[in-house]
This record gives C-alpha cells, structure tokens and sequence, in this order.
RNA sequence: GCCCGGAUGGCGAAACUGGUAGACGCGGCGGACUUAAAAUCCGCUGUCCUUUCUAGGGCGUGCAGGUUCGAGUCCUGCUCCGGGCACCA
C-alpha cells in the first residue's frame, strides 16, 4: 500500500539529525538528578538468527514510554548494550566451527544496525559489550572485591557431565528433566569439581524483605520469594543425626527418619529424643541432601509422602498425641533454611571473563592484582572441549607467578557465569568513559537506581535477583550507595508464533528487516504495538499493519489539509487524558485506538501540534516530519506533552437509563447534572421508566447511569 | 502435587475503582467515486425473536451457582490453556 509520503526518505533523514544533533543523549555532567529518568531494557543476546520482531515489540514499547517521559520533561537517559558472553554463543560456535569471537563481532554487528534501524532514542555513545576486555575488566574487579570481603568461595560441588561430549554443561543445555545432553542425547552424568560460589544466602532474608518496598509485579515478587523459599522450623537431634522440620508438633509420632542413598547413618538407628525408644534410619528417595540437614522426621501419621513410604516397606504408624504449640516451640534448636543455595559461578567452557584467581601451593587461592587486571581471555584456536576447561590447555597462559609470594603459580582456568556479567551493567552505563574505575561514584548517585527497568518474566529468578545480590553486596562493601538498583521493573509479554517461543531452534522466526523494508519502522512498530498491550504480548501477525498505515495517511492528510473554519476541538482533553493514562501503563494499543478516533477531528482543527505531540513517542519519524510540515522548530521530541485543560464534567454525554438494573434507554446531559434532572430528563424521554410512587430507590451515577429500582 | 496468570464477536482486542459489553483495528458485506482497477470515502457487521420498517424485546464475556439496584469485573465450586516451583521436610 503506498504511503502518500515517502517513508523511508523521511526516516532516514530524522534518524541521520537525531544522530547528528545528539537528540539522545544528555549530558551526565550538567543535568540535574532530579531530572534524570533512567529508562532502562535488559540488554540482548546478540544471537546468530538477528533481532526478531519479538525483540522489537519489546523495545518499541520501552522506547515510547521513554520518549514520553521526555515529553514531560524528563532527562532521559537510554543506554543499549551486547550481553555477547556465554553458552549460547559458544555452542554456536562450536556448531558451525568458528571462533565465538569472530561470530560475535558478526552478530554484534547486525544488532547493532537492527537496533538502529527500529528508530528507538539509544544513547549509542554509552554502549557497552561483555566481551569486551574494557568490559570483563570489570566484571573480574568486582569478583575480586567479593573475593577479598569473603563473599566469594571455593567448594567441592557436583557439575552436570556429558560423558560423551566430554563437557561440562549447564542445566539448560539437558533435555528430559536434566537427564540427557541436549546436544548428543546420551545421559548425563554427576562430576564433582572444585568451584566458584558467591554467597547469595548471605542476603537470603535481605533479598525477602527487600521485596516489601519495591515497585513490581506482584508475579515477580511472588516468584522471587518462592526462589528464595525462606522456611521456619526446628533442628532437632536424634543423638548425632539432626533433622529439619517445620512441624516439630509431630515429633512424638516419628516412626523413622528418613535419608537419602550414601548417608553415613543409613541403615543404623537413633534414639528418640524424648521417649528414648529406638528408630530406623531408612534410605528414601525423597529426601534432597543439599537441603535443610539431608535427613528428615518420617512420621507416616501426618504427612502423606511419609505414609506411602512406611505402608511400602512395613514401617510402624504412631499415633502419639501431637505437641501443643508450647511444648512443640520448645523442641530442638529455631532454623530457618532456604531453598536458594550460594551462586555457582564457575564455567567450565571458554567463551567468558576468566576468574581472576590465581593459585598458588603455599598462598592458597590468591585474586589477581587490580593493576593486573583484565586477565585477558587468551585467543584460543581450538575450544573443542577435551574433558577439562578449555583454558587449562594453554599452560602458556596458566602458568604465572603468584602475586603474593612471587613462586610459581597457576591461573584458575574457569571462566565466570554470563549472568555475573548482567548482574552489574546498569552500574557500568553512566560511567563508560571512565577508564580507572569500574563506575564514578558522583555519576551513580546522580544517575541510579534505574528509574524503569522492562524486562521478561524469565529473568526475574536469576537475573533479577542477581542484580539485587550483587548491589546489596556492593554497598555493605561502601562501592555503591544504594542498595535496590531496580525498584520499578516491568514485565514485557512475549511475541509468539504458532503457539511457541520465536527460536531459531524452532524456526519460527520472524524478522522485521522485511516489514522494515516494505513499509517503514513506524508502522511497524504501531502494528506490534497496536495488536495486543506491552504487558501481554500474545500470537505474532501482521495483520494490524493495514490499519497503521490508513491512520498514518489520515494523520498526513490532516495535518496538510484543511477544511472548514478552523476551531479549537473540545474533544482535545478527552484524548489527551485519555491517551496519557494509556501510555502511563504501557498500553499503547489504547493510546493508538483514542488517537484514530481523533484524527478526523484535526482537519478542522485550529491547533494540529497536539495531535504530533501525541503520535511522538509512538511513531517519532512520522511525528518528526509532520512536526517540520507545521513550521516548528526541530525536535517534536524535545516538546512538552500536551496537558487536558479541563476534565470534560461539563460536556454532554450518554447516560444509561436502567429499570431495576435492565438497560431502558439513553439520555444525554452533563456530568455536573443533578439526579433531580436526570430522573425527570429520563422519565420523560423514556417509556419504560415507572411512575414516581412505583420507584423505591433510584441510583444515580453521574456520566453513566441512572438506575430505577422498583423491586 | 503446590502457587500464579488467562479464557470476551470470524480475528487482534477495549471496558477507569462493580455502572451503557464488544471502543479501536483487521476481515467480510453493501454503496459512492472511476472507462476499469487501486487508493479514498460512506453504511452495515455478537445472536435470536417480534415488527405497523420504526423500533421493541430476549439471550450473550469458558461452565455452574452466589452477593448486589446493577457483575466481564467481587465470592464459591469446576473445565480448558499458558507459566513458575516440585519428592524442599
């Protein structure tokens, strides 16, 4: 459908002033804190299969809101960022037999471009990139500050081992509920390695309570808290074996006590701790040994897996009274447990920040000097993995001297989780041109905490938390000084197609370049933004495009054309509360649906500039350019947004005439009306209202509803 | 198993805090303009019944109840779809 302006001429050349103006960005040094507005989105993977419309209805939305702010007068600072270290990367690049570098500058490359392309206010000069040393540099500084305040440790844990692909692997790389390699199929095995843990349930209760004052979801709190999975009860002794329990009540009814395979007690028995009689303990499937102590009360009385359990193998069934709350508070010692464990940061792979420790035989485990820092990931030709790290093979980068004493040493050769990598970039953005410090303290308190930060539900369990983690860590270290960096996030919906995730797995993708191509950014990012709220998301189609592109060639005719005498339009504050309220909760497709029932009214219209105001953050080129077509000085972005000069109570409108609550008719008169004058406007437009002496009750709603109520 | 979210026309959806259900758009049908088409514009578009052709009425937001003058919205019990956690003591 052919647009009765030239798109992409006028896009392009908006974009290429914008750039040139620095339209985005602002000037961290002079602006006023108050002022800024941190509008923040969770920086892409830049995977191999581009950017995906999925993306670009996530960031569209993010940008409008950020463009709104602007509007009302705002500083708002936009920075974008690669999150181009990891597995994903890396296992690509082992598929297709490149170096993951060379695949992420190729894939950098393109995101970049897609996300200029889609028109959104990025500050570019601010973009940050995991890979980078001028990056990881500081990813590694900020372990060693954990390292040295004991936040950072060393323990034996077990890894998930593909035997076959002789790899280390993540959880997310099995299939089958972890039990297969999602790679090769073959089962997966346990390994237990030496490792890297961050002391996350150090913060347990701090990252729960935390919770309390922050602007999220009530879904993210809810999942967060059940993350944490904070558990009150008792540790109780039976001789040397402990058990956990959150019913201490039933410890008179305890049969055996139950443990997982390998359990040095199995197979022995225990005293009970008040009756003194003798009880089994029996070797269960259902008890986790990283939890609580790794053995539990089996008391088949009271608890159904218990019951099952005892009936199967011929276990006694108690009956003992239950504990009263006073005696049951006085059994064993209070505890309280998590099912957060510390945060295992060790990698076993290549493509990430290599941990920056340095072991050595006499010292122990040494961080590597600040001045030595970044520990530059050395340039491997083959990261095929072998059955150790990758970086294990390169003695020549292994081998070093200890910091400490000056012996022979050697580096660890693990690298570091990506989601360490993300736990901290919000902190890096305003500081970028600093090459000294991993971030300027006057530009952080000025700038942070993020005033919005967008992202998906699938991060709100790590990433999110992480992020908490690593603030809060930071300030009791006196480096930051806040220690919520987010409290306000949202959570974007997702674009799908046929019914699942767009992957390139799946090969559902959809890119936008084509629809880019054919009918510009601005339609498409209304189209994705018309057919479903932010927040939702929902079926990917294109169908709304037809409808964009009509609303867009009314908007330029309305503003070239002009017919009639020119008026100014009542109907403005409508639209203009109407479309604010809409922008404020990111529902965007309201905000287009009040603009398309406006923009007729504008031919006539004696002030255009309101209409372009509104359309500004939705579609900017197109807004830009009619913006230039009135005569206004560059930048329609830089406007303030238009203001309702009045609440409309004394416009006539549609009130409902009910009869015991059943829809009658319609009549119309002002909100400011009196019931008296409604009831006797209704009663004489409207035949089925009933005599006066047959009306029990009326209720009156001004602006929607007369009710009469003769029952 | 536990926790959460969702279900509204042919389709995407709207409905502020319990107050006119289906805004807006797509698609469809009919019309105007045109040699014709495209584009544009106008009208109709949940469903059933009655009709003097102008309207009037019944039903209708996954299902069954309830509260209320009034329920898409609140409550109780279910069905289906999506998500999170999962032998977590």
């Amino acid at each position: 459908m052919a647009q009765p302006y030239p798109v992409h001429v006028i896009e392009a050349r908006w974009r290429d002033r914008w750039e040139r103006s620095g339209l985005n960005r602002i000037d961290l040094d002079t602006v006023d804190s108050d002022r800024v507005f941190y509008n923040l989105v969770e920086f892409p993977y830049p995977s191999a299969e581009g950017l995906h419309v999925g993306h670009v209805f996530r960031y569209v939305g993010v940008d409008a809101f950020g463009r709104y702010q602007r509007m009302c007068g705002r500083a708002v600072f936009q920075p974008i960022g690669f999150d181009s270290f990891g597995i994903h990367a890396e296992n690509y690049a082992l598929n297709v037999g490149e170096h993951p570098r060379r695949l992420t500058e190729q894939t950098t490359a393109r995101y970049r471009e897609q996300l200029s392309s889609i028109g959104a206010a990025w500050d570019w000069s601010r973009a940050i990139d995991t890979s980078k040393p001028e990056y990881y540099r500081w990813t590694q500084w900020t372990l060693v500050q954990l390292f040295k305040a004991g936040l950072m440790y060393q323990a034996e844990a077990p890894v998930i081992w593909c035997p076959s692909c002789l790899t280390v692997l993540a959880r997310e790389q099995t299939d089958r509920d972890g039990t297969v390699c999602e790679r090769c199929g073959s089962p997966v095995t346990e390994r237990v390695m030496k490792q890297w843990f961050l002391r996350t349930t150090h913060y347990a209760d701090r990252l729960l309570s935390g919770l309390d004052d922050l602007e999220w979801p009530d879904r993210s709190k809810r999942l967060q808290r059940q993350w944490i999975g904070r558990s009150e009860g008792r540790d109780i002794d039976f001789g040397d074996l402990t058990v956990f329990t959150t019913r201490p009540d039933t410890l008179p009814a305890v049969t055996f006590i139950a443990v997982p395979a390998g359990h040095p007690a199995a197979g022995s028995t225990r005293r009970h701790p008040t009756s003194g009689a003798p009880i089994p303990v029996v070797v269960t499937d259902y008890v986790v040994e990283s939890y609580g102590t790794g053995a539990v009360m089996g008391v088949p009385a009271h608890d159904d897996r218990d019951a099952r359990f005892a009936a199967e193998h011929g276990l006694p069934v108690s009956d003992a009274p239950l504990l009263d709350p006073v005696d049951a508070a006085a059994v064993g010692r209070p505890s309280v447990r998590y099912r957060m464990h510390d945060w295992l940061i060790s990698r076993q792979r290549y493509w990430g920040p290599p941990i920056p420790i340095i072991h050595c035989e006499s010292c122990g485990a040494v961080p590597v000097p600040e001045e030595d820092l970044p520990v530059v990931l050395p340039d491997l030709d083959d990261i095929r993995p072998t059955g150790d790290s990758p970086l294990a093979e390169c003695t020549d980068w292994v081998q070093t001297t200890c910091p400490s004493c000056g012996g022979p040493a050697s580096r660890d050769s693990d690298v570091s989780d990506t989601f360490v990598d993300s736990a901290w970039y919000f902190l890096r953005y305003p500081s970028t041109e600093f090459d000294d410090v991993p971030w300027d303290n006057v530009r952080t308190d000025k700038v942070l905490p993020v005033d919005f930060y967008a992202g998906g539900s699938e991060h709100v369990q790590r990433h999110h938390l992480y992020a908490r983690f690593m603030t809060m860590a930071l300030q009791d270290l006196g480096l930051v000084s806040m220690a919520e960096p987010l409290p306000r996030i949202a959570l974007g919906g997702m674009i799908i197609l046929a019914g699942a995730k767009m992957s390139k797995s799946r090969g559902n993708v959809v890119s936008p370049d084509g629809y880019v191509a054919e009918h510009g950014i601005d339609v498409l990012r209304c189209s994705l933004l018309f057919s479903a709220p932010w927040g939702r998301g929902g079926e990917f189609s294109d169908r709304s495009i037809a409808g964009i592109e009509r609303f867009f060639a009314r908007c330029w005719r309305a503003v070239a054309e002009s017919d009639g005498p020119e008026s100014a339009v009542a109907q403005w504050d409508h639209t203009i509360s109407a479309v604010t309220r809409a922008v404020e909760r990111m529902s965007f497709n309201v905000a287009l649906a009040r603009l398309m029932e406006f923009v007729d009214h504008v031919r006539s219209a004696e002030d255009k500039s309101v209409l372009v105001r509104l359309l500004a953050p939705l579609a900017p080129h197109l807004a830009e350019e009619l913006w230039h077509q009135l005569g206004q000085p560059f930048s329609v972005h830089d406007q303030p947004w238009p203001e309702a000069s009045s609440d409309g109570a004394a416009e006539v409108q549609d009130l409902a005439v009910q009869v015991d609550g059943r829809l009658r008719g319609r009549i119309s008169l002002p909100r400011t009306a009196t019931g008296e004058d409604a009831a006797a406007l209704a009663r004489s437009n409207i035949a089925a209202v009933p005599a006066k002496d047959a009306v029990k009750r009326v209720v009156y709603v001004p602006g929607r509803v007369i009710n009469f109520v003769s029952r």
